[in-house]
RNA sequence: GGGCGUUUAGCUCAAUUGGCAGAGCAUCCGGUUUACACCCGGAAGGUUAUAAGUUCGAGUCUUAUAGCGCCCA
């Protein structure tokens, strides 16, 4: 066994071999095994991998290798994105780049560059999970533009036309300039910015003005009403008179609206239809006319007169100045509003009128609601489905097309008709029948067919057999960020086109942050990246630290000394089975002997190991996969490896045969079980670690999970085994104190009591953890032994003779401070007890043990009072 | 404006139905003991944001306040 674990030499080569044995598939599971699946949630497929991704996939890939130890049918199905939008831009950066452009290349041209961008990059994310040890099955990866997935998607648009669930036409949408596309709600960011509000007279018919506010002066362009409040005693005479736009000295009526807010502003609004949401709702209620003055770049357009052709914000500084020298303007101040960008370009996005196409989502929606009301679908943390109601139930007609090129082209024909180009429609899979019918230009939003992900990539629509077998799905892992985006979308659409959930459990983690709450950013130079970690520690570090630094649901700040920590742990891990590898003899019989023949100290760890299983159960049934972590670490490293391992060396190398095996056969079953449960945290290292102690079974990615063993849990001995190691503690304490030198041998002696007769049964214990050569027992009122210091904890006390190394003054104030803490707990127990309330009502177990602890403290207060009183005066 | 989360050691975070507040890193002291210096042994560090309440008992439950963060309008 080498001495150091080489993860650059074992990563590469237990992960081939995993997947060149089919483990990584659910064929290898029994036949007839209940199946465990969960879709990966699809990264982009041009994309890299980051910190985010790692997160996802430590997460998921422990949930797979856990059910697959179950004994499921695990299956966790990959696959990328074509994140229309995002690689849309890095090809046309590409196109810039070698001074070309997307219109000069023409359609056909740029899509065949895309996909052979797709085709050059469209494997790192991919080779990337693969490092972190992400155990998909690779043979059923899936693309939402390859073929099958294309074909869902055409099929989920043509079933909703048919449903009349899908309708086309002019509405207000959120339109990016730089990208020339319409957006949906949420693909919109709306954040506090200062920004200006202009002051300024609208001109009414009579000589009047009318004073109005607004942070977009060029809107004043598209301007069909003014609107005032019906009780506003300012401005209510000018109700049904006419105002006139400013520059263009255009007729618009004055309106009534109790929706006005007389506080804000001047009182009056400015009410532009075409391009604001609010003044579009109150447009159609008056029956305004609604004018569009922007071009699809966001520059004016012919309606705005003399202004037409400059950009929009050019002409808001021209339009003030024009309006400052007709004597308009009032006065203009700093504003903190939001200001719409968008989620991608992070321009501003303009409200726009454009005919696009929507989803009628209110019936899928009411699905979804239901489903999660119902208990059909489980959200973890259970929070989030607050979030989840609170969306669904004011939902919006979902905008699903987008006028870009990269994408699921929208399975729709147009012919003309009556002068109207696109006067007949016609949606289906193939063109119609007959001359003159041209394609629909735009394609569908990414996550349409990102929302039938689950469902799509085991073959819908067609009935296929991995259908029928993995759908539903179990659980459905991913970022609370994306809740509404796609997790929302999925439900409603695998719902509506399979009437089943697509999943049971939705798992929702939080965001990856810097060290201090900060956001991962390139710019800021404090992003760490996850491959550059693998690079230098491994996958496993990564992927524990990720599991181990938060709670289900919140963010988690990582910090860099705990990736360093969970390093070292591996080689902690591996130093143990090393340890156990070298002690190992010849043909070695598996499984425990009997518990009757073993010695306290394995009936303790065994004790241990059992209650670890059997909480590590428990906190995997509740999701909490960090603490599941730290419980395996803290039993391996503070209890298995600085005890027990220690305390074997007696029976290993001093011990007779029998006991040499059975210390042998309790270290490997140990190291088995932790192995087997930490084998989902970091697979690479188990794995190999495995190989080295004796096993049955191929693969430890195989292996059984393991199981808890009620009758190994004892917790006498775990009592018994607990004063014996405080006395250990309480005698390296000593030994540093009087500054022992710490090779050096000392003598104990035990009060002669019950448990000092126990303990000297077991003095290879305090041999073997702290130096003791030999421990003698003192009859029962002879004289303790001179120059001692003392030692009392439980019911034993024990004296170390330190013959010229004690120093009885420091001894005394040692003894003084032991006493006074005793007392605190006395004190302490004593109220508690005393407290009739307490013992009426407390829990009989709980009661008990403070009980049991007043008997302790009174012993052990009774013996340092008496060593007090020998040796101080 | 509405909702949610969060506030615990210098820093990053735990604490499973309410039952003696714990780790890692950093700090200090001591150690090459034959699995491990990627290590071992020890120490110090806390009014659990604040204020009330429920309870025999509150980091944990309730209410209010304050700071921070996120989501929705």
């Amino acid at each position: 066994m080498p001495r150091n674990f080489d993860f650059g030499e074992v990563e590469p080569r237990v992960y081939d071999w995993w997947q060149e044995n089919g483990w990584f598939k659910p064929e290898t599971a029994a036949v007839g095994a209940e199946p465990y699946v969960i879709s990966m949630p699809p990264p982009n497929v041009t994309g890299s991998l980051h910190i985010g991704h790692a997160l996802f996939t430590a997460l998921e890939d422990m949930m797979i290798r856990y059910e697959r130890m179950r004994g499921k049918a695990a299956l966790w199905l990959p696959g990328t994105d074509h994140a229309g939008i995002a690689t849309q831009l890095q090809v046309e950066k590409m196109l810039r780049d070698q001074g070309t452009s997307r219109d000069e290349v023409g359609y056909e041209e740029f899509l065949h560059r895309t996909w052979q961008f797709k085709e050059e990059q469209g494997g790192t994310i991919i080779r990337q999970l693969r490092r972190l040890g992400a155990s998909c099955d690779w043979d059923r990866e899936r693309f939402t533009l390859d073929d099958g997935l294309s074909n869902a998607v055409i099929q989920a648009f043509i079933t909703l036309w048919e449903q009349g669930l899908i309708y086309r036409g002019p509405r207000l949408v959120n339109w990016s300039p730089g990208l020339q596309t319409a957006v949906s709600d949420l693909e919109v960011e709306s954040n506090e910015e200062e920004v200006t509000l202009y002051y300024f007279r609208y001109p009414v018919a009579g000589g009047e003005f009318l004073p109005v506010a607004t942070t977009r002066p060029e809107t004043i362009l598209g301007d069909t009403a003014v609107a005032v409040h019906p009780d506003d005693e300012r401005y209510r005479h000018l109700i049904g008179l006419s105002a006139f736009v400013p520059m263009l000295e255009r007729e618009i009526p004055i309106i009534a609206d109790d929706s006005v807010d007389m506080e804000f502003g001047t009182g009056a609004l400015k009410v532009t239809p075409g391009h604001d949401f609010n003044d579009y709702e109150l447009a159609q209620k008056h029956d305004l006319k609604l004018l569009n003055i922007l071009n699809k770049d966001a520059s004016l357009n012919a309606e705005a007169g003399k202004y037409a052709g400059m950009d929009r914000y050019a002409c808001r500084e021209r339009l003030w100045s024009d309006m400052e020298a007709a004597g308009l303007n009032i006065k203009t101040e700093a504003y903190l509003t939001r200001i719409p960008r968008s989620q991608r370009g992070g321009e501003v996005v303009e409200p726009m009128m454009s005919i696009q196409w929507y989803v009628r989502i209110q019936p899928l929606a009411d699905k979804a609601i239901e489903a999660v009301r119902a208990g059909r679908i489980k959200i973890v943390p259970e929070r989030f489905e607050k979030v989840y109601f609170h969306w669904l139930e004011n939902i919006q007609d979902w905008c699903v097309s987008r006028q870009l090129w990269w994408g699921h082209r929208i399975p729709a024909w147009y012919r003309e008709k009556d002068g109207d180009p696109e006067g007949e429609i016609y949606v289906g899979r193939v063109p119609p029948t007959g001359d003159g019918w041209v394609m629909e230009q735009d394609v569908l939003d990414t996550w349409f067919s990102s929302g039938l992900w689950p469902f799509s990539t085991l073959g819908w629509p067609e009935e296929t057999a991995d259908l029928g077998r993995y759908y539903p799905t179990q659980m459905m892992e991913t970022g609370h960020d994306i809740l509404f985006f796609w997790v929302a979308r999925m439900i409603m659409m695998g719902l509506w086109f399979t009437d089943r959930p697509p999943f049971d459990t939705v798992y929702l983690h939080g965001l990856v942050r810097a060290e201090g709450g900060v956001k991962f950013s390139k710019t800021l130079g404090n992003a760490i990246d996850p491959l550059t970690v693998v690079d230098k520690l491994g996958a496993d570090p990564l992927r524990f630290t990720l599991i181990t630094s938060g709670t289900p649901g919140n963010d988690c700040h990582l910090d860099e000394t705990r990736l360093d920590h969970s390093f070292r742990f591996i080689n902690k891990i591996w130093q143990m089975t090393s340890f156990i590898n070298m002690n190992l003899d010849g043909a070695l019989e598996l499984g425990l002997p009997p518990v009757e023949s073993l010695d306290l100290p394995s009936r303790w760890i065994l004790s241990r190991l059992n209650r670890l299983i059997a909480n590590v159960q428990y906190l995997f049934d509740i999701y909490q996969y960090g603490e599941a972590g730290n419980q395996i670490l803290a039993f391996m490293w503070d209890e298995f490896a600085p005890f027990y391992l220690e305390i074997s060396k007696e029976a290993l190398y001093q011990g007779a045969e029998a006991q040499q095996s059975a210390a042998r056969r309790v270290l490997v079953h140990v190291q088995d079980r932790c192995l087997r449960l930490l084998h989902p945290f970091m697979p690479f290292a188990t794995e190999e670690a495995w190989r080295y102690i004796p096993h049955r079974g191929e693969a430890l990615i195989i292996a059984d999970w393991p199981q808890a063993d009620g009758d190994l849990i004892d917790d006498e001995v775990e009592a018994r085994m607990q004063t014996f190691l405080e006395l250990v503690r309480e005698i390296r304490n000593s030994r540093g104190e009087f500054k022992v030198d710490p090779g050096k041998r000392i003598r104990a002696i035990a009060r002669e009591s019950a448990a000092a007769k126990a303990l000297a049964q077991h003095d290879y214990i305090l041999a073997r953890l702290c130096n003791v050569e030999s421990l003698t027992l003192l009859p029962a009122g002879a004289d303790e032994p001179a120059n001692s210091a003392s030692i009392v904890a439980g019911d034993i006390t024990l004296f170390l003779p330190l013959e010229g190394m004690l120093d009885i003054a420091a001894e005394c104030e040692r003894l003084a401070s032991e006493e006074l803490k005793i007392a605190e707990q006395l004190a302490r127990t004593v109220k508690m007890l005393a407290n009739e309330k307490f013992v009426e009502r407390a829990r009989p177990d709980v009661v008990q043990r403070e009980r049991d602890r007043l008997d302790d403290l009174n012993t052990a207060k009774a013996q340092l009072e008496e060593r007090i009183a020998k040796l101080c005066g």
